[in-house]
Order: C-alpha cells, then structure tokens, then sequence
RNA sequence: GGCGUGUUCGUCUAACGGUUAGGACGGAGCCCUCUCAAGGCUUAAAUACGGGUUCGAUUCCCGUACGCGCUACCA
C-alpha cells in the first residue's frame, strides 16, 4: 500500500486512555506496518473542556508505551500545525465555501429554543434532530444578520434525500438514509469547529489515506461523508474500531477501575504487556501465538484479522502477560526499574551485583514490577519478626540444637553455594536423624523470616553466609 | 423513541459450509517440591433463539431477543 497515513486524535482530557492506546497502537501498527506515517493530532475545538498539561499527558504516555509519531506537536511535519485550535481559519475558509456553494447555512436559533424544540420531540417520542428553522433563510438576509452581529452558527445543508454509502475495513459497507441525517452544528458561536468539521478539514488537510477509530464514531460518518463530497474531495478508508468494555459489558469508564495508561505504568506493568495485551483485544494472530513485542506486532498486523464485537478489558490476563513479559527481561533491564523502587522503600546502598542476583531468584515468581519490594524483603534487610503461623508449624523445642549443629557446619565452610549449603545440611540431618525438611524450614524461618520465598539453599547464596549465620544466631536468641 | 452496530466456553479468541467446535487467561484436580510461586499433565466450560438456503450450517440469508454505541454549539 502506498502513501498510508493514518493519525490518532484525542481530544487532551487529561490523560490516555487505555482504549485510546489501543487506538493509537492500531494506526501505528498499520503505518509501520504499511511504511507509512504516524500522525498525533490535538483535538481540541471544545473550549470549555481545555485541561491544563493534557496535551504533555498525553504524549508522555504514548511515548512510554512505545507508540511513537512521525508527526504532531513537537515534530512539526509539512502538514502543520497538529493542534486544532491553531487551525481556526482553515475551517472557517472551508465553512464559507459551504456557504457560498449553498451546502451550508447560518442558523441564529438561541441554544434556549433548540432546547425547547428537543424538549418537544422526546415528549412526542419523535427522533431528536433539528427542526431546520433557518435553513431557508435567504443568504442575503442571513449575511445582514451577521454583519448586525447577530450570534450564529453555521450548519450544514444535509440533503433530505437519498442515502450515504461508505465501506468500512472492518464493517463492510454501511448505508444510511439522509433523511434521519442532522443538519450538523459545523461552526460554533465561538468561531471553533465542530468536530465533524474539523476532523473532515484537517483530515483531508494533511493527506489523511485511512481513518482509524473507535465504534463511537460510526454513527457519524455518514456526516462526514457528505461532507467530503460537498467539498469534492477524495474519502480516506474507514476503519471503525470495536468498544474496549468494562466486565459488565459496557463502555470501558472510570468507574469500574483504572483506564488511564499511567495507571497502570505506576502499578508496575511493563510497556511491553500493556502493548501486548492491548493489541489482542480485538486482534489475534490467527494461530496461538499470545506473547508480541511491539515490532512482532508491526511485522503481523493486518485489519483483515481485527475483530468487529467489543472486548472486555481481563486483568486477570494482563497480569499472566506482564508475568511472561517480566520474565523475558534481562535482569539488568529490570534493575533499572526495581533499583529507584527499593530507593523509595529506604533500601539504598545494596550493590547492583547483589540486587541481580536477587531479581534472577524472584523474576519468574511475580506479576507485577513492585512485587520485587514486597515480595521477598529479607533480601534487603534482616527480618525483625517471624512469620507466626510459620513458627507454630515449624519452630520446636529442639530446633534451638538443631541449628546450632548446621550453624557449625555453615561457619566452616568455605563455599558457601546452594549446592554446599544443601548437602551440609542434609548430611546433619542424617546425623540427628530427622528428615531434611524438618530443618529446612526452620533455617528458612531463621534466615527470611517468613514460610514462603525461592528456593531456600539459593536464598542462602545469595545472601551470603555471614548474613545467614547471623540471621540464624538472632532466631534462636528470639525464638528460643 | 429513532438510527447504527454486534452476539462461539465466565473472559480474550480460533474455526473464512464438512472439526470429537481448537487455544489462552481464570476455575477445579493431579504431579513436581524445602515453603510460596512457577512449571508439567488432566478436567469442567460456548456456537442467543426461530425460520430458511444447502447433501451438510458456528459459518450464508431473513426475523426475534438481548447487548452496546450514537442521537450536543463534547469529542
């Protein structure tokens, strides 16, 4: 395919939602996929919703996930500027040429009447549109209007027959009838665009060839259809995007748990999972394949296997992913991110050899990021209290002389591995005849505080063998 | 209300007319084992409903039901 260029235009709300990621990540797919250009486009033509940072949110997080654009805000292309509040006179040149073409039209109604006017409709159960009031209003008079300063919007000029058809990558062909058509608010009081008409403008402006969005903006096409055709331009492709869902089915919202990208950056999932798991709500590989870096994704990508219902937002499965994603890291990739979280826990000081050492131990056990803080803290520093239920299980009266007999063993030796750690060990429980476990969990006890951890003879390595007889020596002066 | 759109295990999905309807997450059980995990194995679990078309429908068509979206001078 050639020339594709596809953008992902939010309106800065201020932050990114998950469903926009996805929404980005598909155009960016397909571009890259497609040796295409990736354009960021501010949507910003609702002045009352202005959000201070939004716009540095928002390219924060795309940039974190790895979503990066070829074009837009900061990478000024030849199609700039990429925000559309600095693009005011496009849309007004283009909205009086749809004036002056008889395809638009003023209309003076107060927000107050079209008020009224809907009130009515939904109380005679009619469909709510506008009552096209001042659409035969001659141009002559309408311009008098406004030159007497008169507020107005313009409007445009839906033909009241016929129908739109447009076919959509993942929809097939959609038609719909112009009569159920609104005569859409194309240019506020405000002097801004409406979306429909900014979004048509820009997309055209800056060479738009596919456009890539989500199911909410379906309905409206049709609008923006027309209006390519009134302006005489060529349509860029449609893909309509299935809805991301909350577990009871609807919108993926706020409320029913996190949906901003940073959310779940600070909760401790990796980039690399989130892209992941966000690609394959709504895209499969066609075989069983489930784990995807983002250029695997770049290399397989195609609409012909994106899906068309919507898709529930599983963490459960999330948390499997950043699991299988955590483990494919090396342990100096994720050194860099456990280190400033054990920093803010008060864990400084422990040297990087050391902390690799335990990020190899716990890597494969955990799910998320700060479960290496949380997990396992007797490997930065020595237990002050004992796991109860541990104790009671495993604490006798005999352990106290038990220990001391490995304890021996441990201070002699002079190569403190697991291997050797294990095989002093299991030789004194030959000589006190007992079982092995009935020492190992007491030393485990001893060494971590707790019942539960990797492999007790490796912890021992790691921690060292000064570290272990301490830890072993304080135990049995609390524990008895 | 109108318009649009969707519907395969609880969830994400595969099967583009012929399969014992497959995989993954989660669940259950077993194994491994020094604990907790991880891992391995096994298992329960789905084609919304009704009509067609066809030798044969998860698959194609129609209808119904249900879900969702849109219905602003918000995007």
């Amino acid at each position: 395919m050639d020339n594709v260029r596809v953008r992902f235009a939010p309106s800065p709300t201020g932050y990114l939602h998950v469903g926009g990621l996805r929404t980005a990540l598909y155009n960016y797919l397909f571009a890259k996929r497609n040796n295409g250009t990736f354009i960021l486009r501010i949507e910003d033509t609702d002045q009352s919703r202005k959000v201070e940072g939004a716009v540095e949110n928002l390219i924060s997080s795309l940039t974190w996930a790895g979503v990066e654009f070829d074009e837009g805000p900061g990478k000024e292309g030849a199609f700039g500027p990429y925000v559309q509040s600095q693009r005011l006179h496009h849309y007004w040149w283009q909205t009086q040429q749809l004036v002056d073409a008889d395809k638009a039209y003023c209309c003076f109604c107060t927000p107050e009447r079209l008020e009224k006017v809907r009130e009515q409709q939904i109380a005679e159960k009619k469909s709510i549109t506008y009552d096209r009031l001042c659409r035969e209003i001659p141009q002559t008079e309408a311009r008098k209007r406004v030159e007497a300063g008169e507020p107005y919007v313009v409007r445009m000029k839906v033909p009241l027959e016929g129908e739109v058809t447009f076919d959509d990558m993942i929809r097939g062909t959609v038609t719909i009838a112009n009569a159920i058509l609104d005569d859409q608010v194309l240019l506020k009081t405000d002097g801004y665009p409406t979306y429909h008409l900014a979004v048509v403008v820009d997309d055209h402006a800056m060479q738009i060839s596919h456009v890539i969005r989500g199911e909410e903006w379906l309905p409206s096409t049709p609008k923006h259809v027309l209006l390519y055709q009134f302006f005489g331009w060529d349509l860029p492709v449609f893909a309509h995007l299935p809805l991301l869902l909350n577990p009871d089915g609807s919108k993926l919202s706020k409320r029913q748990g996190d949906v901003a990208v940073e959310d779940y950056r600070t909760k401790g999932y990796l980039k690399e999972a989130l892209v992941n798991f966000i690609a394959f709500l709504g895209w499969n590989p066609g075989d069983t394949r489930e784990i995807f870096s983002l250029q695997e994704l770049v290399n397989e990508f195609s609409f012909e296997r994106v899906g068309k219902s919507g898709a529930v937002f599983n963490i459960d499965k999330l948390n499997w992913l950043n699991q299988q994603h955590i483990r494919l890291k090396t342990e100096d990739e994720l050194l860099v991110t456990v280190k400033p979280m054990l920093a803010e826990k008060g864990w400084t000081g422990l040297p990087d050899d050391y902390l690799k050492r335990v990020i190899a131990l716990l890597k494969d056990r955990i799910t998320v990021m700060p479960d290496f803080t949380t997990e396992c803290t007797f490997f930065y520093e020595d237990p002050k209290s004992f796991d109860e239920k541990g104790r009671a299980k495993n604490w006798g009266a005999d352990t106290a002389g038990h220990l001391s007999v490995i304890m021996e063993k441990y201070a002699a030796c002079e190569d403190f591995t697991a291997a050797t750690t294990e095989q002093l060990l299991r030789a004194a429980a030959e000589e006190l005849h007992v079982s092995a476990g009935k020492l190992i969990h007491p030393v485990r006890l001893a060494a971590t505080g707790v019942s539960l951890g990797p492999s007790l003879f490796h912890v021992l390595e790691v921690l060292g063998k000064e570290t272990t007889l301490r830890r072993m020596t304080y135990a049995i002066e609390t524990l008895g």
